[in-house]
DNA sequence: ATGCGCCCTGGACCTTGGTCCAGAGTCAAG
DNA sequence: CTTGACTCTGGACCAAGGTCCAGGGCGCAT
């Protein structure tokens, strides 16, 4: 069985020393065992552990919703793991929209902006000293 | 000229008090004057000025960038404020980018997913669990 | 046995955009 | 003149996800 110290555990992984030690704290991951001298060791559980967690982020889960995700994976329900998944998708779909609001009004003023001449043409500018264009 | 008191000024673009404060300590934002006993008195261009710092906002740009913004609005700057612009506008295509990622693969691990049995047959817990699927 | 690199703890600090608080002073109406 | 609403300052605190530091202890190779 391969041990790891905690700064072998956190370059498996690709994250900080610190980084470990945080989500420690959080009480994400806590290592299987210490030494004597109070060193922390972690096994391959927990080095998996580490990679759910890095993967989960990467689909935009937070920290906290990753800490759900693993109870639910730990009692591994498939319902649960699904509607939280569809919880964070209606999530993201949200904040796509918000972000395609903002392009679309951005890219629709900068369209008609001449770029040279005077301000009053400069329709950028005046959406946004003006109660004009803008909601 | 009317003159506002900071409770005004703020209710009248729909903000808090203390975010008005608080953009005067970020350099926003200052009263026209004060009065003898030291109260902020803001007049028809201080609300200008933090009603473009509200669209602003909308439109997705920080407190930082809104700082130049005002500068470059203050010089009648046309073709900086469309470099601005553009420059926002990249960032939130990154983002959309990023986000459109993040629903491309958590969208398609929902869809192949069975939603009961066992956990095995879970492509999202298979997903964060092992090294598969996931870049 | 000593030096170098690793590890420990507790706590401070960072970013962004505010929000809240205490304790004091001020303003306007009754 | 008093009461209640408003304002002042300086500083603490919040979320999130870390990052860094000091001052020590440990482990292994030479």
């Amino acid at each position: 069985m391969s041990q790891f110290a905690i700064g072998q555990l956190a370059s498996a992984a690709g994250v900080g020393i610190d980084t470990v030690r945080y989500y420690e704290r959080s009480g994400l991951l806590k290592p299987s065992t210490r030494t004597q001298s109070g060193y922390r060791k972690y096994g391959q559980g927990e080095l998996d552990r580490l990679n759910f967690i890095r993967r989960a982020q990467h689909l935009g889960f937070s920290l906290g919703e990753i800490s759900e995700l693993l109870a639910i994976s730990g009692r591994g329900d498939v319902e649960a793991m699904y509607q939280a998944a569809q919880v964070r998708l209606h999530d993201i779909d949200n904040r796509i929209a918000e972000l395609s609001r903002m392009r679309e009004a951005l890219s629709q003023l900068m369209s008609s902006c001449p770029r040279k001449g005077s301000e009053v043409d400069c329709p950028i500018l005046n959406a946004l000293i003006q109660r004009k264009t803008l909601a």
